[in-house]
DNA sequence: AGTATGTAGTTGATCGTTCAACGAGATAGA
DNA sequence: TCTATCTCGTTGAACGATCAACTACATACT
């Protein structure tokens, strides 16, 4: 007789959890991502990017690694950044050694417009997450997306 | 004197959990929303509207109360809704007691595909998160990550 | 009753993401 | 060398989310 492999149900808790999970990424990420846009016009998806680039030698990253780094898709990458450059925030530069590569480059304004957002998200990140949470709590969180991560991304970040 | 209250910047330790979440939280929910739509045809955003509506009386519920519960805009409710009515998943009924009121309501045809949806989803959960996850750690991020609703929520889900 | 204010839900424009298709340079094999 | 095949990055169309404006009903006040 075949075996048929059951779909393991989630139980009550596990349940609980996964839904705090879910409403909680939400209404976290809506909102780092709205301080963000009223104070410095930077959605999240971007300010991530110009982390990036600001912690690369060179400020400069070229476009399919700085994809990899943030989990986004080239496309999107290409667009966001197109975005960005309109705003002197970034700009690209042709890549040596690579006649295909484009990197992008963190400009002085994109620099310092980071710098100010950066007071903005972490402010955010600590108050909404970090403040009420048990440090061993925040700590096994990160153990567990790390894992996530892992698992999914082929062991990057 | 005046004392300006510095921004807490993060620890490196912090960081790192926090990139975590960001990373890990963004690929797991594109690994969910896509397994999602290639077996059911299903984005996650349509498939937790679907969760809540077959566990409400009557498979119904009412507009506001949806957004609210899924924490999305009423307006993104109210085309997410258009486009699940359009494959006949749902469909909207007029709500007695408040002239105003719209509901949604999940078909029987809505409730299979959202059956079959789940073992999709559920083995994801499962396998991606909860699989290689210390239970002590889940509830860990269980307790972080309703505090966090409850800080930004109102105190709801 | 009549007016003001608030809430429910929708609409269409705009913006950001995804997707499939593509051009161009790198790489490997005959 | 010639020709696959792969990767890099871009493009434009389609799709989904956001935003501001709006209609309609409800509620509260006078």
């Amino acid at each position: 007789m075949e075996t048929t492999t059951a779909t393991p149900w989630l139980s009550a808790e596990q349940q609980r959890v996964w839904r705090a999970f879910l409403g909680g990424t939400t209404v976290l990420m809506d909102r780092l991502d709205r301080d963000l846009r009223a104070a410095h016009g930077l959605s999240m998806p971007e300010y991530e990017i110009l982390v990036r680039l600001s912690e690369a030698p060179g400020r400069s990253i070229r476009m399919a690694e700085l994809a990899d780094a943030v989990a986004h898709s080239r496309s999107r990458v290409t667009h966001t950044i197109a975005r960005l450059e309109r705003e002197n925030i970034v700009l690209r530069g042709q890549c040596s050694e690579d006649g295909r590569g484009v990197s992008a480059v963190l400009t002085d304004h994109g620099f310092s417009v980071l710098e100010a957002a950066a007071h903005t998200h972490v402010q955010g990140v600590h108050d909404y997450l970090i403040e009420n949470a048990d440090p061993a709590d925040f700590e096994a969180m990160g153990r567990i997306m790390q894992g996530v991560i892992e698992s999914l991304h082929g062991r990057k970040f």
